[in-house]
This record gives structure tokens, sequence and C-alpha cells, in this order.
DNA sequence: CAATTTTTGCACTAACGTTGCAAATAGTTT
DNA sequence: AAACTATTTGCAACGTTAGTGCAAAAATTG
């Protein structure tokens, strides 16, 4: 595994305890985070700014990626690959547990490639798959 | 193409003013529509609330489905196949064109199946597709 | 360690989503 | 068609979630 300021100095961001904090939790969590788990789970207690702030930059400098849901949050997990800024491959098939809710990424489980209609291009590709998790079995 | 009022005596739904708008709105756009367009395209402006809650019938009564995004929406479709109360066959996949926004259902493109890991049970899938769309080729 | 740049936290604002309740509308019965 | 019942709507109020400007604090640089 990585350690946590090579991941924070290879993006070109500053050293600081809420992103070494924030980071952590990432890294501990086998799963996605939604905002307010991370608010939630901080030990110390940051400012709701900061962890905005925080889920923004790690987005852009692709240390983590957006998981879509049809529940009007966002729920944000690690790119374990390798994610240059703006360019994530994030192409593995999330999971969402419907017993414990937990959200997690597959990353063995590739999205599979479809046949678009004819004159449609295809950037990127995300897929979420619902149902019951190992733990929850 | 179906007749508003059969949908909504279909679903067990008194006809009222905004569902018949609402419905209307879903049958002419030829797309998703998030919260917020239909507050605004409905030419006789409804209560927010009221969006709300006829969103939240539709959904219920299989006639629209909802759609994930990464960007703290939900988007909303027409139900093109019969889709009973709770059980959706909303098993296509969703385009979402970069250049001019709209999201699209390709009723004709199917969800693929994946295989889990062991242990994890498949309940519904989804899938979302980023791309140009053929209006904007 | 001082200077510069970046990040943080606070205060404030705006948008989003939900609930209770009375008024209005739709459906039903005779 | 009128009276009755059930459903739906709109308003007001509330709480949560998200975003911005700015001064203070912390991190980086030399």
């Amino acid at each position: 595994m990585k350690i946590k300021p090579d991941i924070l100095k290879q993006s070109g961001l500053s050293i600081t305890e809420s992103r070494k904090k924030i980071l952590d939790l990432f890294l501990e969590t086998d799963g996605a985070l939604a905002h307010a788990d991370i608010e939630k789970n901080t030990s110390s207690a940051f400012d709701r700014v900061t962890v905005y702030r925080t889920l923004q930059t790690f987005v852009e400098k692709g240390i983590i990626h957006q998981i879509p849901t049809t529940d009007n949050s966002i729920l944000y997990a690690l790119c374990k690959h390798n994610c240059e800024q703006g360019h994530h491959h994030d192409d593995h098939v999330h999971f969402i547990c419907s017993n414990c809710d937990k959200t997690i990424c597959l990353d063995e489980v590739t999205v599979p490639e479809v046949k678009l209609p004819k004159n449609f291009t295809k950037q990127q590709s995300a897929m979420v798959v619902t149902g019951i998790c190992e733990d929850c079995k």
C-alpha cells in the first residue's frame, strides 16, 4: 500500500492534517464514503467546508472518484489504479449492498463494453449493481 | 403512444392538472428530466412540493424511473416497458451527452450481465455511459 | 527563520427536500 | 346535478446540504 504523504506529494498538494486524516479514512475503509461519513468518522472534527474542499481537490487530482447514486448523494472511493488528473481509469463495477448500505468497489469486475446505437460515441461508462454483499449473506 | 389519462388511470391515480402536465412533459421530452427542469418547463407553475410528490408517486407506480448521477441530482425518465409497482424493468443503458447534457434512455441497449465475486448476490444493475449523442455528432 | 503561498474556519447565503395542515379539487353516490 | 368522501394541492415552517468571501492559521520556499 502506498504511504499517505507520498500520495499527496505526488499530486502536488501540501500535506495538512485534514488531508492526511481524510486520506487515512479512505485507506482504512474498504468501500465508498459519503460526505456525511467523512464528517462523522474523522476523530478530530474538521469544518464541513474543509471536507467539501478536500474531497473536491482529491477528485481533481485523481486520488478519489465519484460513484453515481439514485438517492441524491455522492459517494467517493479511492482510485486504486493509476488515475491522472481528469482521466480516471475508473472502469470497475460498484456494488451497493441493500442490507448494510455499504458501497464496495469491485476492482476485479470490469464494466463490460456495450454496443451503442449508430452515431453515439462513448467516453466513459459506469455500472452500479445493487444486491447483498458477502458480509451480509 | 399511450394516452395520458390512460397511464394515470391504469396506475390507479386521480387525474389532476399537475399530473397531466408533468406526464405531458415526459412524453414530449426525449430524454431524462431533473426536478429543476420540471419546475421550469411546465407552463403553469406548480408548487415545488407538488412536483416532488408527483415524481415520487410516479416512481412508486412505475411510470417513471430514477437514473443515477454523480452530480448530486436525480434524473427521471419514462419507463417505456411494462413496469409494475416496485418492479422496474429498467434494464436499459442510460446515455449522458457531455456536449448537450441530455440524458437519453437507450431502450434497445440492455445492461449486460456481470459475474460478481463469490457471495455477492445481484438484485438490480444500472449502467450509465457518457459521450457524444447522435444529435451533437 | 522570515517571506510567500496555500489552506483552514467562521459567518453568511442560497438551494434543496420534507412535513403538517387547511383549502381546493377529483371521484363517488344517490 | 348536488352532496358527500377521499385525494391532492399549496402554503408556511423547518431542517439539512452545499457554496462563497475573507481574515487567521498553517505549510512551503528560499
